[in-house]
RNA sequence: GCCGAAGUAGCUCAGUGGUAGAGCAACGGUUUCGUAAACCGUGGGUCGCGGGUUCAAUCCCCGCCUUCGGCUCCA
């Protein structure tokens, strides 16, 4: 066999490589592919100027500038090609370089092509002079196609076994608007045919737990955008269970810590978000404001109103609506608000990314000896929740400002922003928070947290986020009056744990494949008459269910009865109650849960007793009925 | 917003320059049934929207809308 062999437990030795960047075996397979690929192109379009192509979480790809549009229907090609280099067997060879040497050979447009060319491997110019001074400079090279790359890669172009072009897109060079748009074209490559085939059926699999498409299924939302609009769900009753019962823990739980709740209109004068600052930096992600003419005053007041976009700025003003002390705070006003944000049309994505939202929203203004106490009892509150709904990787971002921002990314309170910064790292490392810092990120009002988690389908989202605020409440003069009779600005902290019901709920959806626990499932009990003369007991045990607050239905149809079964499986009925003549006589009933087939007979009062129960506690599915 | 792709019945998808097809779902009937699909029948489509080419367009061409895959931002 060749040398290198790839193998999942003995993957191909790089070539030398001491100043690459580090890369996992299956990193350098798909940057070598990547390579592979570029070669391939640049045969069949010479004039192909190369940007980037490293690997990334399912793939690689290769940022090209190129006149031909790339199109799936070129895969083929492109493929055939790949194939010929990789039955070439090139070795991939690296050759340290000075800068003058790589910038004449750019300037011949030799880099990222197979020959010199008329014009110059611009991009690779451009990447060439954001390489420090003093580093080393590397090329690697397979046959004839040169390129500038850090490495590393595999030893010949024959390990790269298992390869296919997946996808074509559009990137800004360095992803910035400003820059020239290049052609990303998209592949994946594997250490052997099996594991590719095994990536591709996985995929496959993904698709069917997609929230897109089991909310269609279970009839959970639609999206109608001929009538109400791209990117504005209708709920569908069963979606609405899940909005109730999420809605439900979140009162209770905000009740328990001490949270007031408030409601607030969905619109507001201009004057609010002008004050708040949010119209300046926010315009965009607004929609466009409604004149109404007699609104305007004779003092010249805008007669323009806004929808909301978040619901800070109304919280602010309830703080303002009567005189506080220092003995009403903390102040935790909460609300389940609904803004509106016009994001750009392709950005909206399933219910993951909408344009009206319902957020899980709290404000809490506190004076600064209360910080502390306060933060960490909201962070205590999303870990809470992510026990309940056995989320187990997630990570906090804390996002800072940067210096060269202050006074335009962000308002221009250095002093404040470091004191808060410090505020918020000593509560997280106290804390023993599992936290990333991330410099430069931060809110224009103040440093947030925001917490990612990675779905089922490997979909990584900002799902809850909690910001400080220590900037717009003094925007809107907001004061309480202290022990010495002064009054002092409160901080305020913004927080939504569960987000928005409508990223939540997907990623809900993905998470349990919709397999929803007990307490969460849109249809808790169905309960099954084998014949006819069961319907009577069957209604009776569903009025008891539902006296309790129990979604539960019972069917009779002309199917039998495991037709019936099969059909409460496949419409994720969490619990099944079968009542045939048995059950009738004895005053049980058969239980049969989602998933997991039958669990046996019971009597009718401890079956419902056990379920109420279940529900009580928010229990998940393991255990559920373990007796 | 930009680049690319897609849009046929409620859902999943076939298909053709000459009257539009299947499975599931729905509806009607027969079946009274024991834990993942009993049987028979019926209805259902402006083939995303608008324009063009053609004797004829769901199919070919152009524009638009929407959705999807990305870029960027974010809950």
């Amino acid at each position: 066999m060749e040398d290198g062999r790839a193998m999942p437990s003995a993957p191909p030795p790089a070539a030398s490589d001491s100043s690459a960047p580090r890369m996992t075996d299956l990193e350098r397979l798909r940057h070598s592919a990547a390579h592979v690929m570029a070669t391939a192109i640049a045969k069949l379009w010479p004039e192909a100027q190369f940007a980037a192509g490293p690997p990334v979480a399912e793939g690689f790809y290769y940022d090209v500038e190129l006149t031909h549009r790339v199109s799936p229907t070129d895969f083929e090609r492109i493929e055939a090609e790949m194939k010929a280099i990789v039955k070439a067997n090139q070795p991939f060879e690296r050759k340290v370089v000075s800068r003058a040497e790589a910038l004449a050979l750019a300037e011949k447009g030799r880099l990222a092509a197979l020959a010199e060319r008329a014009t110059p491997s611009r991009y690779k110019l451009d990447i060439l002079a954001s390489i420090p001074e003093g580093a080393t400079i590397t090329l690697y090279q397979n046959g004839d196609f040169l390129d500038l790359c850090a490495g590393p890669h595999v030893m010949r172009t024959g390990n790269v076994k298992a390869f296919k072009l997946t996808a074509v897109a559009s990137a800004y060079y360095k992803g910035d608007e400003k820059n020239p748009q290049l052609q990303r074209i998209y592949g994946t490559a594997f250490p052997n045919k099996t594991e590719m085939e095994a990536h591709f059926t996985m995929l496959e699999e993904a698709k069917k737990r997609d929230h897109r498409r089991l909310g269609a299924e279970m009839g959970l939302f639609t999206m109608d955008p001929d009538y109400t609009g791209p990117g504005l769900p209708l709920w569908l009753p069963k979606g609405g269970a899940i909005l109730e019962e999420l809605e439900k823990l979140a009162k209770e739980t905000e009740f328990a810590a001490g949270y007031v709740r408030v409601k607030t209109p969905h619109i507001a004068r201009e004057k609010m978000f002008t004050t708040s600052g949010h119209l300046p930096y926010y315009a965009e992600s607004m929609f466009p404001p409604m004149e109404i003419r007699e609104a305007e005053d004779a003092a010249g007041v805008s007669g323009r109103y806004y929808l909301k976009a978040m619901n800070c700025p109304h919280h602010h003003r309830i703080f303002a609506a009567e005189p506080r002390s220092y003995r009403d705070l903390p102040l935790r006003l909460a609300e389940y608000g609904c803004c509106y944000r016009y994001e750009q049309s392709g950005e909206l994505f399933g219910l993951m990314r909408v344009r009206a939202m319902n957020m899980n929203d709290a404000h809490i203004y506190c004076a600064p000896e209360q910080f502390a106490a306060e933060f960490n009892a909201v962070n205590a509150m999303y870990l809470k929740y992510f026990k309940i709904f056995g989320f187990t990787k997630y990570r906090m971002r804390f996002s800072t400002s940067a210096p060269e921002g202050m006074g335009k990314k962000y308002v221009d309170e250095p002093e404040l922003w470091k004191q808060t910064e410090d505020m918020v790292r000593a509560v997280l490392q106290a804390s023993g928070i599992d936290y990333v810092e991330v410099p430069n990120e931060a809110a224009f009002y103040g440093p947030k947290i925001d917490v990612q988690v990675w779905s089922a389908i490997g979909r990584e989202f900002t799902l809850a986020t909690n910001q400080v605020d220590f900037a717009v409440p003094k925007r809107f003069g907001l004061v309480y009056r202290d022990r010495d009779n002064t009054d002092k600005i409160p901080l305020c902290i913004h927080r939504a744990p569960l987000g928005t019901h409508e990223r939540f709920i997907g990623f809900l959806i993905e998470h349990f494949a919709g397999n929803f626990p007990l307490w969460l499932a849109p249809d808790q009990v169905r309960v099954l008459p084998v014949t006819d003369a069961q319907i009577d007991s069957a209604k009776g045990i569903v009025a008891e269910l539902r006296a309790a607050q129990v979604r539960a239905e019972w069917e009779f149809s002309n199917d039998k009865l495991q037709g019936r079964i099969q059909r409460a499986e496949a419409a994720r009925v969490h619990t099944i109650l079968v009542v045939g003549a048995r059950e009738q006589e004895a005053d049980a009933v058969a239980l049969r849960i989602h998933g997991k087939g039958p669990q046996g007979v019971k009597p009718r009062a401890q079956a419902i007793a056990d379920l109420l129960q279940a529900i009580r506690e928010r229990r998940s599915d393991e255990g559920q009925f373990s007796a």
